[in-house]
DNA sequence: ATGGTCGAGTATCGA
């Protein structure tokens, strides 16, 4: 397999972030991108615009809220939308698995939980249990596996910049953080991880407040490669900039390079 | 630029 290039980034609104997405794509030039929160329904999903870029695409969409999609540009099969365990659809659009390029690629965006101890907290913690149910019935650990998106929990005290202000307790709550390390637990590596084990580095930061310039921020967007991968990981990037200038997402994009293999 | 979120959609909710 030759060098491969994989990004994940919540777009906050595909619509709203195209012309930002596109101009990224020709900066980056990532191999495959995973996009959340699209925000748009399949019929609307701009198709021509990746084309025009040398991308194929594939959507999971829903309308107003959520959404999920893969890019790339060494080919998309096997596709699969939402779980793949064998139980029913949860009704939303966060899931979707593709290969692409001999890696098998699933990107999510995990729901946000509101509170801890709310009704949708609790549902957030079934559903990263779910996720890891999922990876059994789409690959193998012993393959090239990318589990990317946003999963709304930063993994440890690194991951934020202050534990104590985060969303009333969500995002860092000992429970979530176990779901997390449980799917992590299928096979995964967290790659920010092997670059960089103790910096503080985001990939969100509020719109409000100036936050983002304040580095009042959370690491919630993840690129978990299994270890055949993660082996092979060349490099590592959290694109800040991308997070500056006009009409920005509130989410930065995250860049990870593995090595042929 | 003396305030200070954004997006969808059009009132207000979700993040």
């Amino acid at each position: 397999m030759p060098t491969v290039r994989i990004a994940t980034w919540n777009v906050n609104s595909l619509h709203a972030r195209l012309p930002r997405l596109e101009e990224w794509l020709g900066i980056a030039r990532p191999d495959v991108v995973c996009l959340q929160e699209t925000k748009c329904g399949d019929d609307s999903f701009p198709t021509m615009a990746f084309t025009t870029l040398g991308y194929e695409a594939v959507h999971h969409g829903e309308g107003r809220w959520n959404g999920v999609a893969i890019l790339s540009r060494v080919g998309i099969d096997a596709v699969v939308d939402g779980f793949a365990d064998g139980g029913e659809s949860d009704g939303e659009a966060r899931l979707l698995t593709a290969t692409c390029g001999g890696v098998r690629v699933a990107t999510t965006y995990v729901p946000n939980g509101r509170e801890v101890g709310h009704e949708q907290w609790h549902r957030k913690l079934g559903w990263l249990r779910r996720l890891r149910d999922h990876l059994d019935a789409v690959a193998s650990p012993d393959d090239d596996v990318v589990l990317c998106g946003d999963f709304n929990v930063a993994p440890d005290d690194r991951d934020v910049w202050d534990p104590q202000r985060c969303h009333g307790g969500t995002h860092v709550s000992p429970e979530e953080r176990e779901a997390l390390a449980h799917v992590l637990g299928w096979g995964l590596v967290d790659t920010l991880r092997v670059r960089h084990p103790d910096d503080a580095l985001y990939t969100w930061w509020d719109y409000q407040a100036g936050a983002f310039h304040k580095h009042w921020g959370m690491r919630i967007d993840l690129l978990l490669a299994s270890r055949s991968l993660s082996d092979r990981l060349e490099w590592v990037l959290v694109d800040r900039n991308a997070r500056k200038g006009t009409k920005p997402s509130d989410h930065a994009p995250f860049v990870a390079q593995f090595g042929p293999g």
